[in-house]
DNA sequence: AAGACCAGTTAACGAGATGTTAAAAAGGTT
DNA sequence: AACCTTTTTAACATCTCGTTAACTGGTCTT
């Protein structure tokens, strides 16, 4: 993940640098506004994940710099420091569409741990595509259990599905038996090793119509996912 | 939107009490755990949309609680109370995924905007008004609950209108039985599942004159919609 | 080479999942 | 209350898939 963009308005010089730096240091790139009409013209000219407001900064406040940055992105996480706790500008704080509301003194390392907790969450609006593994000239996608070769397309059934992933994620190493059954059954008897010797028998069905592609037995030990060039 | 489902683990009966019947009073749909133990079935049983935990709790704290509960669903928002502000803890509360983080004496109006802020966030982003899909030669229109095929048009009742919605959103890919079940009924046991089976049985007939559509079982798993062309 | 496991494969079995229809229950309207 | 719509529950038929069994051949150890 790329770094995490902070814009910090804050009149303060000497707080100010100290919270630049620590974030700096903790990997954030952050740009400092020592009053709300320059963190107006901050935001403007770069793209940010984040905007750490100070509420009571001359020319114009976090509240109106607040509003005038949501007026341009009404989805970017807003944080307001403030020296005061006055219940009212709290609750104002969050009517304008805070995430999140710090009352100085700041600690550091809290203001990172919450700047890190909302960012995870602003940041991932597209659904993840469930991954998919390609295996010679068959692709296989686990979440939706399905295994495709050019345009045929077949679903497999939830132990196919664990234990081809599980040959994926070791391709070319050894899956080990003991340590996959403990995994996908619970526990390594005689019966489940049994089963999955059926399992294994029924994927390299699956996967036969690419001979570059191959599930080795390696005799006591377990099996491997071969797939050659 | 529907409201939004609060699980709120308080070991102080007095605080939950207030706690709850404030939330509720401002919309909520709270359900009140008394320890972390009775927070882990009331959150396995129903679908919640943010979990606040107090971390002192006898037979299982906050903490505890809080991976458990991250085991299950990685994404759902957590808050966690508690009486003192130490340092550490308030560290740990982040690094186990927190999203907020608040020292009693809790403002229930406080609480209530830092949810607000923090549901705001995590909701997935719904599609724009007035959204119809396509599906092969029907169209479907969720808002409206019609499905119409040439100038045939039906009103399909919420629940199908649901299901197809939420097999839309997942047209090719597996919308898992769980998930949905939680989503739509609150929680999945064998009821709601044949319930669902009667749905998607209806949805096939409504969906029948179209031999390119078809609704598929994954056993086990939940069931793909499936457009071919 | 012989014995002792280990592995490959196929088929049968049965618990549980699903498909479908109909009846019952739950809501809502008049 | 009588009526309607929607959802849940029941009932029964059918299907699926992980397991187990059975038989075969393979590999290792001595």
């Amino acid at each position: 993940m790329s770094t995490t963009r902070v814009l910090l308005a804050e009149d303060d010089k000497s707080l100010g640098y100290v919270l630049q730096e620590y974030l700096t240091m903790n990997g954030y790139n952050v740009q400092l506004a020592s009053d709300g009409k320059e963190g107006l013209k901050l935001y403007q000219r770069g793209a940010f994940d984040i905007c750490i407001l100070d509420i009571m900064m001359p020319i114009m406040d976090g509240f109106t710099l607040a509003s005038e940055i949501r007026k341009m992105d009404e989805d970017i996480p807003i944080v307001f420091l403030t020296a005061k706790s006055l219940k009212v500008d709290k609750l104002k704080g969050f009517n304008v569409g805070a995430d999140d509301y710090l009352v100085k003194p700041v600690d550091e390392e809290e203001l990172s741990a919450r700047i890190r907790a909302i960012v995870r969450r602003s940041k991932k609006p597209e659904k993840q595509t469930g991954q998919v593994y390609e295996l010679g000239s068959y692709s296989f996608d686990y979440q939706n259990q399905r295994l495709s070769l050019g345009r045929e397309q077949i679903t497999i059934t939830q132990k196919e599905a664990q234990i081809l992933k599980a040959l994926c994620d070791n391709e070319g190493n050894i899956l080990d038996r003991n340590t996959a059954l403990r995994e996908m059954w619970g526990q390594s008897d005689y019966f489940n090793r049994r089963s999955m010797d059926v399992f294994i028998s029924k994927l390299r069905k699956y996967l036969s119509k690419d001979p570059s592609i191959s599930i080795q037995n390696v005799h006591g030990r377990g099996f491997i996912l071969k797939v050659d060039q």
